[in-house]
DNA sequence: AAGAGTACCAACCGCCACTTC
DNA sequence: GGAAGTGGCGGTTGGTACTCT
């Protein structure tokens, strides 16, 4: 497939967006919708390329987004589901309603990451009896060779979509028991559901043959 | 008060998947 | 079946705000 490199053309305005841009895209997302997002900005009169009247609408114009400080709930929600489903950020995305893949990953890179890091470092499982379960430890699961290793990280850059868990590249999860009964529990036949059921799966069965 | 260091987050880039023709 | 167009995703960057010394 040929690359269609975003603002390739002359003049297109790159940079942050002024408050009359964002009126502008709002006001004819409004009227007219969104169907097709490389010929809105010329319909709306906008210098911007369609990516980037997409990514503003999405990550900070959309109605419903919900901006602030992520509450305790969202943040364990994040670190479960990031340790069922990896870096997947628009999966995560869709089970906390309001808050953008973008919002999640910047969070997640900025506090929760250091977090768990941190909580490595202190090292281990005496710290896990702590027991919050942002202060629990992980455990690598090795898809491939199905063994868990008793051992601590945080290193999401293995766990992109090009690089799924099943590729036998590192897959982890908590080791804390309540992952199912959330994120499975609560969340059957949700959106993600059957997604995040088959990793839960993958990670389960792994975590069995140990 | 000012400079350095750090944290945060909006936005861009490149790639991939899906759809259409 | 394959090329082209488009949308969507995750990684990364750069600017700004904040904190520390």
């Amino acid at each position: 497939m040929v690359k269609t490199p975003c603002c390739e053309s002359m003049g297109l305005k790159k940079g942050p967006w002024t408050p009359e841009e964002d009126q502008i895209l709002i006001s004819h997302i409004q009227q007219y919708g969104h169907g097709n997002w490389r010929a809105l900005p010329k319909q709306a009169g906008l210098l911007r390329c369609g990516k980037s009247c997409r990514l503003r609408w999405i990550n900070y114009l959309r109605p419903d987004i919900k901006r602030g400080r992520f509450s305790k709930e969202e943040e364990e929600t994040i670190v479960k589901l990031h340790a069922v489903l990896g870096n997947r950020w628009a999966s995560i995305a869709t089970r906390l309603p309001g808050r953008t893949d973008n919002e999640i990953k910047n969070f997640w890179h900025t506090h929760l990451k250091k977090r768990i890091e941190r909580s490595q470092l202190q090292l281990g499982y005496e710290a896990s009896s702590a027991g919050t379960l942002m202060d629990m430890p992980q455990v690598v699961v090795d898809a491939t060779s199905s063994t868990v290793k008793g051992k601590l990280l945080a290193n999401d850059s293995l766990l992109s979509r090009k690089y799924p868990p099943a590729a036998g590249l590192g897959f982890y999860g908590t080791a804390s028991s309540d992952i199912s009964g959330d994120i499975i529990g609560n969340n059957s036949r949700s959106v993600i559901g059957d997604e995040m059921e088959f990793w839960y799966n993958m990670f389960m069965n792994s975590h069995h043959k140990m």
